[in-house]
RNA sequence: GGGCCCGUAGCUCAGCUUGGACAGAGCACCGGACUUCUAAUCCGGUGGUCAAGGGAUCGAAGCCCUUCGGGCCCGCCA
């Protein structure tokens, strides 16, 4: 708590200098200045009161901020009214710098309590266990791991769970593709499974199933067998979907995420949750059996400005939202819990990875929320709204359930055409059936490979083994941050060439400043003594760095209320500017005095521990060397 | 036909929620800085009718309306 210290003051003294002047109550903004030479912190007052008081915003202004004078408070040293009508303030740095330096060294720097320690629900990654997760589904992991993790430092009770839809069409194909089209279930020396299923069975089959109509027809029959779940090819594909599940996590693993609880979508349709829902939304009015028309003998939902939607076929069976439906209630909490949960792995960071299972032998947990937030691509908003309208329906309250849509990621025309596709100049969606698309694991491994030479090259002492954690670190990091530095209605263009780029607006520049940092530090004779003052960081490369420092917890909030992780992005990159131009301008070991050399010390050891709590919320590790 | 999203520098994007001070970054391009705490860096330069038009406002990239361009979604598939 820093600069917000500093920006609350002067809310706080010009409310009630508002209120000494009898001006009426307006909602005034307290900001920072837009640039340097209005000083550190601007405020729109009298603008908004220039409207009620019929006077120019400068003489309001004026008078304000002779106002201020009389009684300037712990953080401002200087107000000014701007010839523009802002009321501008310098800020008190003997006072920020103490104060920024202090807090900043706590452990829990930048917790800040929005959350109240609300159960909340954080859904992610869910794809189909069939095939390899491509940069597509990347995305949507890293976005949901990061909000995860912003929610999670702003006092929230966060469950993360991925949700294995086990029992799909898209199972069904390569489990066809076993059975009957011929494929070993044993991948070829030097693949991944998961690579196996999707570039080789899943994409040949799918191309089969155009010209052969008996491995259709198997297709069909598979896909009974599945939602059924008692036969040996149920049996056969759940050996399967695990195996796939397991390699795909692998891949969420090294990129740095975690989850709390795998919810298998074969369970919830076993669990006989769906019948509960059907008949709560029947005795809500929610759907209707539809006795007419295009959809008759169907229960659908009815909607004044969109189609209608069918749940239930006329053949009694049920469409595939249908699943979703009970099963968002379950998130929610709505529903009596049918699962028990047995462990199916302990992650790197110790986090227990926990399992759905019908069985009883299992332990009873919980992991639903009183909140839920479902990150999707917006490809599915139009369902997901549907499933957020019912469930408000169903808990009376507005935003409990909550779909976090993001646009998708598609391939640009150059990366499309290594695939083989020719787009004439157009991006290309990309399609795990027909093969279009670039693998996680390929990107990290093409990554890693140039992350490795650079370490190599700029650090011919190190060992190996750091050499390889470094360049898998900074592929991480560099992967992560590109995937969420851009708002979420933005779509990514992805480039395999223009991916490599290590320099300005990336991750690796990022962790580049921390390493720097690091260094610093290591060099110095003398741990930081920080029981001194601060009054001798003076040049604008140190205040502006204080100042950064400060802003920390103000992000996190803007974030975590917005659902918004790109701040966190853009924070961290603006940390690593302003300290790189510190770095470039101010020397710290061989600053003039002892005294000086020390306090540099310590800003430089808070902006490393401010950034790497940074980089933390957006999964990204701070190597000390690079 | 209906719905959602996007359009800001050659390219990729901040800024838009909550209107105010000469519209900011990165890449690319041009020039400069490594016997110095790692040059994955820094400093400077070139580059913009904020898609177009209209409206409300003292004031619009931002709010409202219209148009144009691009993407996605609209199945008794999942």
């Amino acid at each position: 708590m820093t600069l917000r210290l500093l920006f609350d003051e002067i809310r706080s003294r010009l409310k009630q200098i508002s209120d000494e002047l009898h001006y009426p109550q307006v909602e005034f903004e307290v900001s920072e200045a837009a640039r340097p030479e209005f000083g550190d912190v601007s405020c729109n007052i009298a603008f908004l009161l220039a409207k009620t008081l019929k006077k120019r915003p400068l003489e309001i202004a004026d008078i304000i901020s002779k106002q201020y004078q009389k009684n300037k408070g712990k953080f401002v040293k200087e107000i000014a009214a701007h010839p523009s009508g802002y009321v501008n303030f310098v800020a008190n740095f003997s006072e920020l710098n103490n104060s920024t330096i202090t807090s900043s060294m706590q452990k829990r720097y930048g917790d800040i309590n929005v959350g109240k320690n609300l159960k909340i629900v954080v859904e992610h990654t869910s794809v189909n266990p069939n095939k390899a997760l491509h940069i597509g589904h990347v995305r949507n992991i890293i976005i949901g791991d990061t909000v995860s993790k912003i929610l999670h430092k702003s006092q929230y009770d966060v469950r993360v769970l991925n949700y294995v839809d086990d029992s799909g069409l898209q199972v069904a194909d390569i489990i066809v593709g076993f059975k009957y089209g011929g494929y070993s279930t044993e991948q070829p020396k030097g693949q991944k499974f998961d690579h196996y299923c999707g570039d080789v069975v899943y994409v040949n089959m799918t191309e089969k199933y155009e010209t052969d109509s008996n491995l259709a027809e198997k297709r069909t029959l598979v896909l009974k067998e599945l939602e059924e779940g008692t036969s040996e090819t149920a049996k056969f594909a759940n050996d399967i979907t695990r195996k796939v599940l397991d390699e795909q996590l692998k891949t969420c693993w090294r990129l740095g995420v975690t989850y709390d609880c795998l919810n298998f979508e074969s369970q919830v349709v076993r669990s006989n949750l769906w019948k509960i829902v059907f008949e709560k939304m029947k005795s809500m009015g929610i759907i209707e059996l539809e006795k007419e028309g295009k959809n008759e003998g169907c229960w659908v939902i009815k909607s004044a400005d969109e189609e209608d939607k069918v749940l239930v076929r006329s053949n009694g069976i049920a469409t595939y939202i249908a699943k979703d439906i009970p099963y968002a209630a379950w998130k929610l909490g709505m529903l009596d819990d049918p699962f028990y949960y047995k462990k199916h792995a302990e992650q790197a960071n110790g986090r227990i990875l926990w399992e759905t299972t019908l069985e009883k032998t299992g332990n009873k947990l919980d992991f639903v929320g009183e909140k839920v937030i479902t990150v999707i691509d917006s490809r599915q908003s139009r369902l997901q709204k549907l499933i957020t309208k019912i469930m408000s329906d169903f808990k009376s309250q507005e935003g409990a359930y909550f779909h976090l849509g993001y646009e998708s990621v598609t391939l640009s025309a150059d990366t499309a055409k290594t695939l083989g596709v020719d787009t004439s100049g157009k991006e290309a969606q990309m399609s795990g059936r027909k093969g279009i698309y670039i693998n996680a694991d390929d990107v990290l491994d093409i990554l890693g490979k140039k992350t490795y030479e650079e370490a190599k090259k700029r650090n011919p002492d190190l060992d190996e083994l750091s050499l390889v954690k470094i360049s898998e670190q900074v592929a991480v990091g560099a992967l992560r941050y590109a995937m969420i530095k851009q708002d979420l209605d933005k779509i990514i263009t992805f480039d395999l060439t223009e991916s490599l780029s290590l320099e300005g607006d990336t991750g690796p520049y990022i962790q580049y400043s921390y390493a720097r940092a690091s260094r610093i530090l290591e060099k110095a004779e003398t741990e930081p003594n920080f029981d001194v003052s601060f009054d001798g960081l003076t040049t604008e490369y140190e205040l502006n760095l204080v100042k950064a420092i400060g802003k920390f917890d103000i992000q996190i909030e803007d974030a975590a209320k917005n659902l918004s992780p790109k701040i966190i992005a853009r924070y961290c990159y603006e940390l690593a500017v302003t300290f790189n131009t510190f770095y470039e301008h101010v020397k710290v070991l061989t600053a003039e005095d002892k005294s000086l050399i020390n306090a540099r010390l310590c800003i430089v050891y808070c902006f490393k521990e401010t950034l790497v709590k940074a980089l933390d919320l957006l999964g990204i590790s701070s190597p000390s060397r690079m």
